[in-house]
DNA sequence: CTACAACCCGTAGGCACTACAGGAGCAAGA
DNA sequence: TCTTGCTCCTGTAGTGCCTACGGGTTGTAG
């Protein structure tokens, strides 16, 4: 399989795929005698990984480490679950807060009537001294 | 009020204030005899509206489109509720899409109690194919 | 034979910051 | 008076994670 391929079953754009053997997270694949990157099942199988990694908003340093404990399977789960467990955090928090904002946005729409600006909520809300925020 | 204590009463980082002035979404403000940055309660309110807009998942550009529409108070409110809803929309999705992961991170760590990683669900589960999602 | 797609590499651009280098101004203490 | 240390100045470079582009080669279909 060749990469663009790769990048149509995988939904990764092409060039994100050159960019992550770049960073090292995808291994240099083999070359056809033309130079062309060939790719291989276990590779289309590691693409999704990070992939999926990516969407669970690991970034790409936590991804090379879950890499490299899925590369040694006698090593202890204790670290893929404690990662697993600060990006749930990090999670929770994003989902608490998207959900203030919502409400914000909301009301903004809910108060804002064909009025004009001088009137309109959503300008007002956003004058608004923001609510202050534990660090 | 200098460029210091304005970081300090808004939160906002010192770096991140010259930028918005580099930026324009900031205008320049006025200076002391010895070149300094003064902020009047009307810049602060202004970097209030845009800290609170970018929280609110603006992006400058946006944030710039706001602030027009704030300069023009006779202008309808049509255009600001539309993008309103535009980033309410894109909160909702997000918030949907943030719940999602969070239900597959509490299986994997529920899953994962101190096995080996060739058992490990965490590893396990960022190998499966990630579920289509709706774009 | 020619058009065009797919690939190659290297580099630059984009967003929203953030950091750093190197220098000047200013207030307060020894 | 000198020095320490803080705040500020400018300009530039770095970050994360791509994305785009330019200019070249290879492969394929009509």
């Amino acid at each position: 399989m060749q990469i663009g391929e790769l990048a149509r079953v995988s939904g990764v754009h092409l060039e994100t795929i050159r960019y992550y053997e770049r960073e090292g997270v995808l291994p240099r694949p083999a070359r056809l005698a033309n130079g062309r990157r060939v790719y291989s099942s276990a590779d289309t199988r590691r693409l999704g990984f990070i992939r999926h990694a990516r969407e669970l908003g690991f970034d790409l340093t936590q991804v090379r480490a879950l890499l490299a404990l899925q590369e040694e399977p006698e090593a202890s789960c204790t670290e893929a679950s404690r990662m697993a467990q600060t990006q749930l955090d990090s999670v929770e928090s994003r989902i608490a807060r998207l959900m203030v904002l919502r409400e914000e946005l909301r009301r903004m729409i809910a108060e804002c009537r064909d009025g004009a600006v001088a009137e309109c909520r959503v300008i007002e809300a956003l004058t608004e001294p923001a609510p202050v925020l534990p660090a």
